[in-house]
DNA sequence: AACACGTGGCC
DNA sequence: TGGCCAAGTGT
């Protein structure tokens, strides 16, 4: 038996029942997928059914403000997708909401890659491109013993060549979908169950005891440093002040509350450090200990700061230019990353 | 062609 | 605890 019918066997007796399998739409199918990007299945099952009940169709995105999107994907992480998948739906809204109908078209939508569009293009058009994504990597890593690093640069082309060579051209979407689910269900990255593998006997990395060595991966991610504190400015009538990070950086287009990026964490803060200048100056800290937030490339370390004014904003007319001012209810409308909403929560709405 | 971009779960 | 991983892409 070859691989891809071995393969899709396997998937038809232990495909878990998803919702972007049940459809044939080329929206649905691309909304999961820019979802499913280095994120796993049990998380993006929520905000699909969300982002389907809000936006039917791929018109009511395209008409919905960014700011919304970025809310309804609060929490889902790697925000630029949300940015993009918004811009796109524009673009294909714009063109009657008809979908570029093939993986060279679909590559120049924002956001979709090579892996996305083979997936779009199989998934919905049928057509014969085999994904390589991190299972499609671990799979053929160890199915074939290929040593070579997945995220390097002759890895990427060798392995894109091979699911190509081993892709099932008369039924394209079931073998994605097939060698997708394999390693994700079976072929795992730690405790692969070989023992229900239908491919051992061919598998070169089981049958030289390779499996826990591949796929081989190059580590190289610097870890960099930020301190970050938050000034919680309440006015007389318990408003706060919050601002959109419109920056190159971390969290683009989400909202915070005033911020000071200092070397360090530090004991003392003064409102002119977030280039505020208040009568009242001295600050109490909320955190006892700054709250650490991992990112992939950061570490936040991250204290929180209050003042409260005596007046309302609006005896501080140039102090509120550039900020959004808002009630503490009105603060569960924006987008924020999981550090501040975590602090909203806890702060402001702590039972 | 490296590197940046979120978050949470697992061991 | 901290490192690794998860249906990658943009620059």
């Amino acid at each position: 038996m070859h691989f891809s019918e071995a393969l899709i066997n396997w998937y038809f007796t232990h495909k878990r029942d998803l919702p972007w399998r049940q459809t044939n739409s080329a929206y649905h199918i691309w909304l999961s997928e820019i979802m499913l990007q280095q994120t796993q299945v049990i998380k993006v099952l929520d905000y699909y059914s969300i982002f389907l009940d809000k936006y039917p169709s791929i018109h009511d995105l395209a008409q919905a403000d960014e700011d919304e999107v970025l809310k309804l994907w609060q929490g889902l992480g790697y925000y630029s997708r949300a940015r993009n998948l918004h811009a796109s739906a524009k673009v294909i809204s714009d063109n009657q909401g008809v979908f570029p109908q093939n993986y060279e078209a679909l590559k120049k939508l924002k956001g979709v890659g090579d892996y996305t569009a083979a997936a779009i293009a199989s998934f919905a058009f049928g057509e014969a491109k085999a994904v390589v994504d991190g299972n499609v990597y671990r799979v053929l890593s160890r199915f074939l013993g290929i040593d070579l690093p997945i995220n390097s640069t002759e890895g990427a082309k060798l392995f894109k060549e091979k699911a190509e060579e081993l892709l099932d051209k008369s039924r394209p979407a079931d073998h994605n979908q097939a060698i997708m689910e394999f390693g994700a269900l079976l072929c795992r990255p730690k405790n692969p169950d070989c023992t229900q593998c239908p491919l051992q006997k061919d598998c070169v990395a089981f049958q030289q005891n390779k499996i826990s060595q591949l796929p081989v991966k190059l580590k190289k991610v610097k870890v960099r440093k930020r301190y970050l504190n938050y000034l919680i400015l309440e006015d007389a009538s318990e408003r706060l002040l919050i601002q959109k990070r419109t920056q190159k950086d971390i969290w683009q287009n989400m909202f915070e509350f005033p911020l000071s990026e200092t070397q360090n964490n530090t004991n003392e803060m003064t409102t002119d450090a977030f280039g505020l200048s208040l009568p009242t100056q001295n600050l109490t800290r909320l955190t006892e200990k700054p709250i650490k937030h991992q990112l992939t490339h950061q570490s936040l370390y991250t204290d929180f700061w209050k003042l409260n004014l005596t007046q309302n904003f609006e005896s501080y007319p140039e102090l509120v230019e550039g900020y959004t001012v808002v009630t503490q209810n009105e603060l569960l409308n924006y987008a924020v990353p999981v550090l501040i909403a975590n602090f909203i929560q806890t702060h402001f709405f702590k039972r």
